[in-house]
DNA sequence: ACAAACTAATTCATATGTGTACTTTCTCCG
DNA sequence: CGGAGAAAGTACACATATGAATTAGTTTGT
């Protein structure tokens, strides 16, 4: 049997709410921009993958195909991004940014990047290595 | 001028899609003691505060009223909880576990106890001081 | 070549979040 | 006392998430 390590009993919770007040800020970094928290999301992953299909763009932002989709219309709708068919695969769909989601993410990238700093400048980079390694431990755990 | 931190760059995406991952997660840990995530958080949250106000369990969820206010109606409607005037305050209402509620609040926390020991089992105790320094870094981070 | 199985995207019901505006109640200061 | 203003909850419009069911197109096994 472990030790009890009490410091870590509510980890979850301490997770949950860290995020709760994280995106919360974000949300509010991003209001200017005119962008809401997931669509920054979104065009980040299209910066680096423009012109992927729906479902890589769901696994990119770390959520379902079903919230996608929803996502994506609304970014249709104000002309950051645009959905064209497969021609390889008539179930398919790509999504691509447009000069003007490009010109938004710029933006977006600028306030996360502010972000980034004031999150991790009381770290060092040791520090920062045990947070990244934590944060995908949490990503690719399994039941 | 600092030097360039490249893994750091992308801390709050990787936050965001950790985040993303571990939720879904949680959700699916949770689904069969049949209460949804925010509803989980709520309970082990009153379990600590039982009575309090419903702005205290904003605060202590990390949300605002108004998602609050929702998140208790349908927790009243399945019976977990219950309102009741603050008589000192006629603003205020205060939020109550009912015996079921104190029951589904056991399980969740039979359930989260677990996924605490799989995100954290990989990691020592001083490991784990620097990422609970990180989150709460997140949590209280100011504009 | 075809039925079975799989995959991609969507739709639907529902849960949860935000910001803003509004109501009610308190508090505090002149 | 009495009105200005803060605080607590709620209502509303909307963004975003999930899971289940649906539709359509592709792949596979025989």
């Amino acid at each position: 049997m472990a030790i009890a390590r009490p410091t870590h009993r509510r980890l979850f919770a301490v997770f949950d709410h860290a995020y709760g007040r994280l995106s919360r800020r974000a949300g509010a970094v991003l209001a200017d921009v005119g962008v809401k928290p997931a669509q920054a999301t979104a065009l980040v992953y299209l910066g680096y993958h423009n012109g992927c299909q729906l479902s890589e763009l769901a696994a990119g932002v770390g959520a379902g195909n079903a919230a996608v989709t929803g996502l994506v219309d609304r970014m249709v709708k104000t002309g950051l991004v645009e959905r064209r068919k497969l021609q390889s695969d008539g179930r398919g769909k790509t999504v691509h940014l447009t000069p003007d989601g490009l010109a938004k993410r710029e933006q977006v990238m600028q306030r996360l990047r502010t972000l980034d700093e004031k999150l991790s400048k009381n770290f060092t980079d040791a520090e920062m290595e045990i947070i990244y390694k934590f944060l995908h431990t949490a990503s690719e755990m399994e039941t």
